[in-house]
DNA sequence: TAATCTTTTGAAAAAAAATAAGAAAAGTTT
DNA sequence: AAACTTTTCTTATTTTTTTTCAAAAGATTA
C-alpha cells in the first residue's frame, strides 16, 4: 500500500497545489532515502521551503506510515534535533551487477541494506540471446523474494558496454538494432522502471556517495579490470557525454601501429596497459623461459592465466612479475598523466582487479605521472586505491536508481502542468 | 546612481523578505542581461516565481528606470508579450584580452555593443612586470572613458596560462606567490571587482552563447594558435576541474621521447601539432631545400615564419605547405581522437589562426578520428570550424563577468543569512 | 549541582506570495 | 468581420513564509 502514494496516477485533476505539495513529499522522500536521515533545519534548505511547511510534510509522510523518528541527529551545543528517516524495508530495488562471465543480483533497501544476494554464472554476449536470459534471471529472483512486490520501486542494471543515455541501448552487449531498447525491454518483461548504467560509471558514483571521492567535485575513477575503464566526475556529478559514452578511455589511441585491439583498432590503451596486456605478458614471459615463479604454473593454467596469479607472485617477490606490473602500471600512468592535463582532478581513485596489486602497480603510476603532467597540475591530484568493498556495486546501483526513479515521478509532475 | 541599487550594503539591517527581493531584482537583472530581453511568461519560469510577483519586480525596475519595453517578443498565434529589456548603456564591463605580444581592451554595455575599443603593443612576461603594465593600460583606459566610472561594473580579463579558479592567480603568466593574487591585485588597483578567465576557456563561453555551441550540452572548442588549447564544455557548462587548469591539452603526452617542450616535458602534444611546430617544420622544410613556394621568401622571415604565412602558401597550391599543415593536422586528430573516447562530445568547434586553413586542416584531422575513434562515438562527434569573428571575445568576457558580478552580489545576500 | 547558554521544536499571528479565475488587450486565422 | 489564441493584468482566495515566542533539551560554566 504504502509506495503506491509515490504514483503520479492519482494526480490527473488535483489542483496546481496538490500536484506541488505531491512534488514536494517526493523530493523529500528521495533526499530521505539518499541521505539516511535528515534534521527539520537540513530539510529547509533542502527544498527552500520553511519549518511550517516542512513540518506539514513530514507529519504527512509519518501519517502515510513510511517515516520513523526514532534517532537524534548531532548538535552544535544545543538541543539535538530529530532525525526523520524512511523506515527500514519500505522501498526496494533490485539491483542486477552483469559481468561477462556471471551476474550478481541483490535486493537493496532504502537504508541500503542487503536482503538477499545471488551470483550467478552467465556469458555476457555481443547478441540478444543474453538480454532474454537475463530477463529469465531476473524474474526468477523477483519471485524468489518474499518482498511485497509493489515495493520494488525500480529495476537498477550496471554492465560493460556503450550504454545509451537517452534509450538505454547497449551498443556493445545485447545489442539488436531490431529489438526495442534494452532498458524498455527489460522494464516491460518485469513490469516495472529500469535502469540500466555503465558499470564504471556506477562505480563512480559509488565512490561519490559512498567512497573517497565524497564531498569532492572532481574526480577520476579508474576500474582495471581485465579492460580499463574510466568515470568521470566534473563539478560534483558523474558525467555521462553527449550520449552517455564518455570515458572510453581504453580505447584511446597510445601505441603508434600497435597491436590490433577487440575494438577493431589499433594500438590502444587496453592493448598495452589491462587485465588482458598482463595476461599476455605473462604468458610470453613464460613460454620464453623467464625466470619466474610464474614458470612452475601448470600448463593449463598459463593457457588461461589471470591477472590475479601474476599479482600474487608479485606479492611473494617474484621480480619478473614485478616487472611486468611496472610496465602497465607505467603505461597506465601515462594514460592518467593524460586525463590529469584534460580533467585537472583534485584525486584519482584506482579500482577493480589490478589495482590489488597496491604499490607494484601505484608506485609506477605515480611515477610516470610525476614525469608526464605539468607540476600545478600534478601537485593538485591525488591517487588513492579505492576501499570500497564487493558491496559497493550494488549501493551505487540502488543510489542511481532511487534517484532516477524519483526524478522520473518528478519530470512526469512537471510535465503535467 | 542606478548602478548603486545594485549593491548589497544598504540591506544590513534590512528583513529576510528585503533581502529576499533584492536577490529577485538581482538574479532578474542577471537574466535580463544574458538573456537580452525577456518577456514576463518567460520571468516567471525563470525565477519560478508567480506571475503577480514578477510583474511588482519588473515595475520596480521600470521605476529606477533601467528596464524598457519597447519592443514585443514573438507569439504563437496570440497577443505578443512585451519584452522587458535593460537599457542600453546602463551598464558596463571593462574587457581585456590578454595576448603574448598585444592587449586588447574593449567596454562593453549590457547589449552587447562595444563602446570603445584599442588593441595596444604589449609584452606578456611571467614574471610581475606586465602585471604593472596591465593595471597602467587598464587605468589609462578606464580614464578615457567618458561612461560614468559607477556603470563600469567590474573587469573581465581573458589570458592564457594556468589560472587558477579560487584566488586568480595566474601560475604561468604575472606569476609572483609573493605578491597578491593577480585578480585582488587589478581588483585593488583599479577599485572595481575583477575576474580573471583563462583565454581558450572565454573563447568556449563565447561559443556557448553567440557561436555554434549555443544550446548544445557537450563541446569541445580547440584553439589553434602558437599553441593548443581545449575548452571543456560538459552538461551545458564550461568545466573547470579542480583548480581551473582543465583542458591543458597541448601539454599531453604524445610523442614517445620527443622534442623537449617548454613546459619541460617531453614530446608534449604542442611540440608536433601547433602554430609552432607549423613554423618550425616550414622552417626546416625551407633549409633543406624543400621545393616549396616558401622558399621564395626574404632570409627575414624564414627566421620569424608565422603559421599565416603556410596557410597562405597552401591556398596558392603549394604542395608542401599542404602536406605539413595536413601532418599537423593528422596528429592534432589524433589527439582530439583522445578527446573524443574521453568526453563523448556532440561537437567540436576549432578556432585560432591554424584553424583558417580550413579543409587543409579539416580535412586530416577528420581522417585522423576516422582512423583512432570508435565507431558509435565517432558518427555522434561532427567537427566545425568556428564562425565567431574577432569580437566575440570581448562578448564572451563580458558574459562571464556580468555572470559573475552578479553571483558575487547573490552569494553575499546567502551568506548573509 | 545549579545556573546560564545554545540550539531546536512547535505553535500562532501577521505578512507576503501563489493560485485561480476572469476580463481586457492585441494579435492570427478563417 | 468573426472566431480563436495567447498574453496581460486584476482581484479574491488560498497557501506559504516570516516572525515571534515560549518551551524543551542538551551543553557549558560556575
Amino acid at each position: 500500500m504504502s509506495p503506491l502514494f509515490l504514483s503520479n496516477s492519482h494526480l490527473e485533476n488535483k489542483s496546481k497545489i496538490e500536484k506541488k505539495n505531491h512534488g514536494f513529499k517526493l523530493k523529500l522522500v528521495k533526499a530521505l532515502i539518499a541521505g539516511n536521515g535528515m534534521t527539520n533545519a537540513a530539510i529547509c534548505k533542502h527544498l527552500r521551503i520553511s519549518a511550517p511547511k516542512t513540518l506539514e510534510l513530514i507529519s504527512s509522510l509519518a501519517q502515510v506510515g513510511i517515516i520513523e523518528q526514532n534517532e537524534k541527529g548531532n548538535s552544535i551545543g544545543g538541543r539535538k534535533p530529530v532525525l526523520n528517516k524512511i523506515k527500514p524495508n519500505t522501498f526496494y530495488i533490485l539491483c542486477a551487477e552483469v559481468e561477462l562471465f556471471r551476474v550478481k543480483m541483490t535486493l537493496v533497501d532504502n537504508t541500503n541494506t542487503f536482503l538477499r544476494s545471488v551470483s550467478i554464472p552467465f556469458t555476457l554476449t555481443q547478441d540478444w540471446s543474453s538480454a532474454i536470459q537475463l530477463v529469465r534471471l531476473l524474474t526468477e529472483f523477483m519471485d524468489d523474494s518474499d518482498v511485497p512486490e509493489k515495493a520494488i520501486l525500480a529495476i537498477g542494471i550496471s554492465m560493460p558496454g556503450l550504454i545509451s543515455y537517452k534509450d538505454g541501448r547497449n551498443h556493445t552487449y545485447m545489442s539488436d538494432e531490431k529489438q526495442l531498447p534494452l532498458r524498455e525491454y527489460i522494464s516491460n518483461q518485469l513490469g516495472k522502471p529500469a535502469f540500466i548504467v555503465n558499470d564504471v560509471k556506477s562505480a563512480a558514483m559509488a565512490e561519490l556517495k559512498f567512497g573517497l571521492a565524497q564531498g569532492r567535485k572532481d574526480v577520476l575513477v579508474i576500474l582495471m579490470d581485465w579492460g580499463i575503464g574510466l568515470g568521470i566526475i566534473m563539478d560534483g556529478r558523474v558525467r555521462n557525454g553527449a550520449a552517455g559514452f564518455s570515458g572510453e578511455m581504453g580505447h584511446m589511441p597510445f601505441v603508434e601501429d600497435g597491436i590490433l585491439c577487440y575494438c577493431g583498432k589499433k594500438g590502444c590503451l587496453e592493448t598495452v596497459a589491462s587485465g588482458v596486456a598482463l595476461a599476455n605478458m605473462a604468458r610470453e614471459g613464460i613460454l620464453s623461459g623467464q625466470d619466474s615463479l610464474l614458470n612452475t604454473l601448470p600448463e593449463q593454467e598459463i593457457e588461461n592465466i589471470a591477472p590475479q596469479i601474476v599479482i600474487n607472485a608479485a606479492n611473494k617477490g617474484d621480480q619478473y612479475a614485478i616487472s611486468i606490473l611496472a610496465s602497465i602500471g607505467e603505461r597506465l600512468g601515462k594514460g592518467i598523466a593524460t586525463l590529469i592535463q584534460l580533467f585537472n582532478p583534485e584525486l584519482i581513485i584506482l579500482g577493480g582487479k589490478i589495482a590489488e596489486a597496491n604499490q607494484y602497480i601505484t608506485i609506477p603510476i605515480q611515477q610516470a605521472i610525476n614525469t608526464y603532467c605539468m607540476t600545478p597540475l600534478r601537485d593538485i591530484a591525488r591517487v588513492e586505491l579505492s576501499r570500497l568493498g564487493a558491496d559497493a556495486g550494488a549501493k551505487g546501483i540502488a543510489h542511481i536508481a532511487f534517484e532516477k526513479y524519483f526524478d522520473m515521478l518528478l519530470s512526469s509532475i512537471e510535465a503535467e502542468r
